[in-house]
DNA sequence: GTGAAAGCGCTAACAT
DNA sequence: ATGTTAGCGCTTTCAC
């Protein structure tokens, strides 16, 4: 009755303004201990005895107390958080790396700030300055593929030492780690299961190709062709922006340009949505009259008539893997550097027809 | 020489432990005043006289000074950071309410921390503590319709005082905003459009209603049967999980207890492709045998033939008022009560035929 | 095994 | 109009 609890005072007086959230404080105060062996318990428990451990573990559940991340960052330069940065998140390409990155950070307790910038620069630049002044410990980036990306991400993430995966699109010459598709294996593995069909007349509907991935997928269907002793004649390419309308077009001047055209190798599946418009309106029957074969494996090409072949990119692998090379290299204070290509897997479905 | 080598890993050391990035107290001694005058002209800039603000914001720039939100927020206790709890990325609905979210975030500073659930409770709870932990402002939430849900949200966000929206889906006798659907209107809307077609005999392709979503479309359709003194019949009604396959089985289900069908009325996008399968595998040509109409209007219904029609849900406005309402309400400090409910719109396609 | 003191970068409150 | 002081809740460092 006369003891006077010393511990309880000296806390008391620490914390002056009784805020309305548990603290560090309140646990240390309840049980008799000072505010570090609070912060021991949750970060160096075998520095804490078993029996204060348990008292304090006990008390922290009790009050409903969790450590307040904000203040431990303050400390440690560290928040646990890291940035995604994509352009499109309606893209049904998208979301799933999004779920790989989600499901990796989740299972190791990183926070995933995103954002999507509609592939605008301006939206870019805010992305990138929102997250640094967040203090993210690493940024992913599914970048748009714009020009002018390239300088902002080393004026505001890359020179000031933060780890950056990309995911998908290539920057080049930049300090960053890199997992993306084997665009040529992708498109020379299409290309060779048309072939193997019979096909010998292949039209290829491309993209323009400032960035690396159609370059290296036009370089692995002509290898194919070559591997095949078939003749290459860039008459049957035709290249437009990505969209359906634009794979509809690009469908009509392959096959009036080349009424031979038995397939078609369309370098992404929404340029094959829009083969499909064009077959609906033209009578060309798919597969009878023209085969088609697809990269991406986008939701939709399943639910299509008839389900698309297509070669399917491990988009959840990808953003799966790049948390993991982020948040590894966080933790040994590295810079990533890795670069890593995931093989597309054929998808066979029913929108190619062997002509043999 | 071994001397200057030592002398110089030490240095490079410390140098390393020292370079920091620059703050308040940097920029203050370049322009020779008082850190508080450089946090001024960030936070109140009227209070500096021209001058010297414009001194400051020069020396700002030139040493690429950015504020530090993580030291802001120790004592200001807001963030400016919202947490978005979702159940599944990959399914197309949400990432429209994503993109809203993200528009209306972005506008205003906000950042999104973004969490996907999976429907698993385990995942839930640790969403909800990591969101908490990292103090976010408020949150929005999808929630998955799971019943121990709620006892959670109480426990971690609403007994807290952390203001939260949730988005499509109810939870009954909890303190927060609501922002979804008139599912109500959304069903009556579509069971009309297929009576002015002269459709009398509908079939329904429902879910487990114990959510109010689809206790309110399932009211809806009762109701524009009522009105036009059609009979209803809980035969025509057959109840899954959201899946393709179980709208298959239902569409089986109804076309076999009543062969007098002749349209039907999908709760959703997902039911409706699996009738779509079904009528594809048995001969019934949509819309000539039977009419579809269905509720989402997810980004495949337009691409699969023919082209679905549906009523679609105002996914991107509903992340975009929710967002609003939250961030709106986090800057009075008070807790969100509002209820918003949205019209879904008709897209009228090609599943549908008039019988007249 | 445990505690006291210092301070991360910022802002509120008060002082000049 | 500008400066001084005192923390926000935590971890680091050093002391015992």
């Amino acid at each position: 009755m006369f003891l006077i609890n010393f511990r309880s005072i000296i806390n008391l007086v620490k914390m002056k303004k009784k805020s309305k959230i548990t603290n560090m404080y309140d646990v240390a105060n309840k049980a008799n201990v000072s505010h570090m062996t609070v912060s021991r318990v949750f970060n160096y428990p075998k520095l804490v005895s078993k029996k204060t451990k348990e008292k304090i573990i006990k008390i922290s559940n009790d009050l409903n107390y969790k450590p307040n991340l904000i203040a431990k960052s303050m400390r440690t330069n560290k928040t646990n958080t890291i940035g995604l940065v994509l352009p499109n998140i309606i893209n049904p390409f998208f979301p799933e790396i999004v779920k790989g990155v989600d499901d990796y950070c989740r299972k190791h307790h990183y926070g995933v700030i995103i954002v999507n910038t509609e592939d605008i620069y301006k939206n870019q630049v805010i992305a990138l300055e929102m997250l640094f002044e967040r203090k993210i410990d690493g940024m992913l980036n599914i970048p748009s593929g714009r020009n002018d990306d390239k300088k902002i991400i080393n004026d505001i993430i890359i020179n000031r030492k933060i780890p950056m995966v990309l995911i998908d699109r290539y920057i080049s010459d930049i300090n960053c780690s890199y997992v993306s598709t084997n665009n040529f294996k992708a498109a020379y593995d299409a290309t060779n299961y048309l072939i193997k069909l019979g096909h010998k007349k292949i039209g290829v509907i491309s993209l323009p190709h400032k960035s690396h991935i159609i370059h290296n997928r036009l370089l692995g269907y002509k290898q194919s062709l070559k591997i095949n002793n078939l003749p290459y004649n860039k008459n049957y390419i035709k290249e437009y922006k990505e969209s359906i309308k634009n794979g509809y077009t690009a469908t009509g001047k392959i096959l009036t340009d080349n009424n031979d055209t038995t397939a078609i190798l369309a370098m992404c599946d929404f340029m094959a949505f829009g083969v499909y418009k064009y077959c609906k309106e033209n009578k060309v029957n798919i597969p009878h009259d023209l085969s088609i074969i697809s990269i991406d494996n986008v939701f939709a090409s399943a639910l299509i008539n008839p389900p698309l072949t297509t070669m399917a990119q491990q988009k959840y692998k990808m953003g799966y893997i790049a948390s993991e090379i982020l948040i590894d290299s966080i933790k040994k204070n590295t810079l990533p550097k890795k670069q890593i290509t995931l093989d597309a897997v054929l998808m066979e479905r029913e929108s190619c027809k062997s002509i043999c």
